[in-house]
DNA sequence: CCTCATGTAGACAGGTCTGTCTACACTGTC
DNA sequence: GACAGTGTAGACAGACCTGTCTACATGAGG
């Protein structure tokens, strides 16, 4: 079943262990420490692999680079999506009609408080880059505009001014992200910033 | 008049040529590269100084960095404020109370049109540190402490959640920040979306 | 049987990084 | 005239970086 030699068409859907190891860890220590900062002998050594291996699945840092944004992109969406629909069942109907842009709020709170959060990698990634960073400006571009998306089905298809609440309501999380790496107090008030946001955005008298 | 061989007491005033060349040089590098994307060498040679010369000054890149995220504030701050009040003498005297955060916009825009524009300075660096951000990240939140009084300059002293307006307003504008790093079309993009939230920041009902 | 993709182990080249070092020159004050 | 501070010029060490290389092992499909 994994047999197949080499299959042309669609592309490699099987996965193969090495290179998974490979991205499991890239994607780890790229988010955590950076991406300059981490070098390929380090996620070599953590992925038990070696050069020769690495190298063939990825010719270069680079293309790990972009296979690491990729991955990440999905896995974020879905976890984002996923965060916004249980905290969007979890909300009383009539809330739910008033103030539709809650679940951002949730989910930023669950995103802020994980372990491991270090901001959004795709705002990081461009800001390391500096200069050279036009290529991955445009993979960071397409992921906010996707997030826009998920916040937009948060809200009535018929509301007026769908896709520009849904784009603002993007650009308050981000803002909240970035201040929300500066540490926990930092964290805690970029939550409240960002409820004043949302709150704002989500207007007519919605009062608690 | 400069002569004075060693003056103890209040620290260094006297500006050194050298010293400075070198500020300016890394300022310059770090905003536009990335710290970690620019060695010292490299300043060493656009400043024209000799490493003997760099070493005294910075006993190490860590300390010139500090120096430089000091410099930037101070210089960045004294651009927002004045960006800020121009754009505030411009408003018709009745836009001024009804939507008192529109210089934040105006402010935005031309931030974002200067040529060598590249985010925030502070979030990028705190980004590119990692792990090891967390003193810089007390500096970053403090400077962003700083903008948020700046903003809050423009709200009426007796406005009611005047604080917490002005922080809303700081985390936008960081949104904002960071999505027109990502190109001329998302920062147009950041620009509307940045718009959308002081309009709705601006347009709530605070009552006293 | 034999080829080819995949894997392991580690040496190596050539570059860049930070930071130290020696050696010398100029200037103003004590 | 001695001294201390600031400057110049450039070699050097030691670490780390990316990427290439040889040599060998294994297992499945032609």
């Amino acid at each position: 079943m994994v047999g197949m030699t080499s299959d042309p068409g669609t592309a490699a859907s099987a996965p193969i262990p090495a290179r998974d190891r490979i991205l499991r860890t890239a994607q780890d220590l790229f988010y955590r420490q950076g991406i300059r900062a981490t070098g390929i002998d380090r996620i070599i050594a953590e992925a038990g692999v070696t050069k020769v291996t690495f190298y063939r699945h990825f010719p270069s840092k680079d293309v790990l680079i972009r296979a690491y944004l990729e991955r990440r992109h999905v896995a974020w969406m879905a976890w984002f999506r996923a965060a916004l629909s249980s905290a969007r069942a979890a909300q009383p109907e009539a809330e739910r009609r008033e103030a539709p842009l809650v679940p951002v709020l949730d989910a930023a709170r669950a995103w802020f408080g994980l372990a491991d959060f270090r901001g959004c990698a795709f705002a990081n990634t461009v800001a390391e880059a500096g200069e050279a960073a036009l290529p991955l400006a445009g993979i960071a571009a397409q992921h906010k505009h996707e997030v826009r998306d998920a916040i937009a089905a948060l809200l009535p298809p018929t509301a007026r001014g769908r896709a520009e609440i849904a784009w603002a309501a993007t650009l308050a999380l981000d803002g909240a992200a970035v201040n929300a790496q500066f540490g926990e107090a930092s964290a805690a008030a970029a939550l409240d910033g960002l409820r004043s946001l949302l709150d704002a955005l989500g207007s007519r008298p919605s009062l608690p």
